[in-house]
DNA sequence: CGGTGGCTTGATACTCGTTTTCAACTCCGG
DNA sequence: CCGGAGTTGAAAACGAGTATCAAGCCACCG
């Protein structure tokens, strides 16, 4: 294994998304491309509606139904992994060639900082093991406030850009 | 194998509401006091479904916007714990006495196993820490199939009673 | 190249968990 | 037993996500 970057390049995954189209008789539309571009191209845990208004900048009008549709199809292909921080919808992220990470989010800002841990690997198919699990994924998020929200404490919290609030279900 | 964890004893939750209701100024309905008792006398993660249905079963009527409203006031009051199994819906579970506990979730029965892990507790602060956060809350969710379930594992799984499944948003 | 069949698209209607609304009703301290 | 703040329930609203379906696009074929 190379020492990689911090993100599979995007241009990698979208001439992986390429291949599977290819491979599985699908047609590789120009909404398609493009959403997979604009999720790909993101460092950020993006959500639908995030999505939809990189679209917009970049003039591409796309339905909302197809972006939906697509993520599908990327969660299916493995090129993405979907989230839910427990915000009523949910966020969609490239997956990386790193090993599976894990999540810190802030509930201030709604920063979400990743992170990995070996232990934490080891332990989770051990503890499904101890239990008869034959273990398929897991998920651990820590959630805490960040030092810069933290240092801001006393006046209003600022959400992160791009829609990422309110309604905190 | 599985003996039913040692809960904080119902009636004790059952107190603590009681106080916290007076000490709050908030009055203690009928129907606060059903909904409290349903899912503190239960053992299981309920939906608000599964409270709607007991209540039923008890022939007590109660709308599903006052159930929804007691729920928050338990999580609220800390006598409840929230969780979201990505199921699209939300389960209850009346906290323990016991240390904070994670969950084992199997992908095809919808069974949730409790588990605790001295080691997790210490690694949260400990990696919050490191990246500078206040550590608030964390959740770990390892999905799996359970044993029975990989003995079943040809015929269709069957799912939980009491709503649980179809649905898989 | 232009046809053609099948998959995709987008607008829209819909689903379903959850929240809001609001008039009628309850709780509870005086 | 009164009165008013707080609660209730039915129903409407809300919002993320899904289904529908006519119109359109992609890719292969000759």
């Amino acid at each position: 294994m190379t020492s990689p970057p911090p993100k599979l390049d995007a241009g990698e995954l979208l001439e992986r998304f390429r291949s599977y189209m290819r491979d599985h008789n699908l047609p590789l539309t120009h909404q398609r491309e493009a959403i997979a571009s604009a999720l790909f191209y993101s460092k950020e845990h993006l959500s639908v509606e995030d999505i939809e208004a990189i679209l917009r900048e970049d003039r591409v009008h796309v339905g909302k139904a197809t972006v939906y549709r697509t993520m599908d199809l990327l969660v299916r292909a493995g090129l993405v992994d979907e989230h839910d921080f427990g915000e009523g919808f949910k966020r969609f992220e490239p997956r990386s060639a790193r090993n599976h990470h894990e999540h810190l989010i802030c509930l201030a800002c709604g920063k979400v900082v990743e992170f990995t841990s070996e232990r934490i690997e080891r332990m989770k198919a051990l503890i499904a093991d101890e239990h008869g699990f034959r273990h398929h994924h897991h998920r651990l998020d820590i959630y805490g406030v960040c030092t810069e929200c933290q240092h801001r404490s006393i006046s209003a919290p600022e959400r992160r850009p791009g829609r990422s609030g309110e309604r905190a279900r």
